[in-house]
DNA sequence: ACTTGACTTAAAGTTCACTTTAACTTGTAT
DNA sequence: ATACAAGTTAAAGTGAACTTTAAGTCAAGT
């Protein structure tokens, strides 16, 4: 089967304008074309949910396109590709571990407006300040 | 205890000019000024943990500083800022579910190329990627 | 033949979150 | 007294990641 950039925008819930520019960024290797327009395959759609994987988790266009060249140079960069993987799994996991810290804050800040709520003020529950979590640790 | 802008750029680990921007942008409220220049002291702190905070899960500006406005409007916001706290905690945790759909592929691309080294070539574990982890699901 | 809708490019524009610059003031040290 | 380090503002500049615009191509339907 074949798509569309249309289509796969519609899949990707992203726009087309949007498919284009990562193409022209070099983000999407060797993209098919008929009469000059782009023809996605099953093939592409690897490359499309592994690029909205590496945004979800910030990794700049420049970072991405380094390594989409790299696989285009074959096994001789089979090491550099492993490190740079490796590098991001590290990111993930410290993106992870601030997220819990921060998901802690607002938990604490929930309980904070849901008993200032049912005491009608702030200044009623203000002493529980006291033992909000610690951010730098 | 009081801060220059400097001390709390070094113990925030931000620049002075970053520090200026967020107060300019009313991510601050009620910084003290001698002579024009801003104190900072403990109160101030908490506010800036909270900010690093927000803006560790990209809060946009816009509404961080609608919370901050809230705040200071007392106890008639306090339902108003309940409900960003949930809706923030929301996305705070969908944010986790997704690096963690991210890790997983990270992790399994970490496996395809220890076995792609190891055997020397891509070409060897291309089957591997029949069972990669679905990411849109 | 002609309109329509989806595609194309190159280039300019937008938004966000700062960062830098320039001109100026102030407090401390020599 | 003077130099200098650190603060101030307003305004312009930057970089990233798109988005929009303008001008054009192309295949299908009436």
């Amino acid at each position: 089967m074949s798509y569309t950039i249309k289509e796969v925008a519609e899949l990707m819930n992203v726009s087309t304008a949007t498919l284009r520019y990562y193409d022209d960024e070099g983000l999407l290797p060797n993209i098919k074309r008929v009469n000059g327009r782009r023809v996605f395959e099953e093939e592409d759609f690897k490359w499309l949910k592994l690029l909205s994987c590496m945004k979800e988790i910030n990794m700049p266009i420049k970072k991405i396109r380094e390594y989409v060249q790299l696989t285009q140079q074959g096994d001789s960069t089979l090491q550099a590709r492993f490190e740079m993987i490796l590098q991001q799994k590290q990111i993930i996991l410290s993106q992870v571990e601030e997220l819990n810290k921060c998901l802690k804050v607002f938990e604490f800040k929930e309980e904070y407006y849901k008993k200032a709520i049912a005491a009608g003020s702030e200044k009623a529950v203000e002493d529980m300040m006291e033992h909000a979590p610690k951010l730098n640790d």
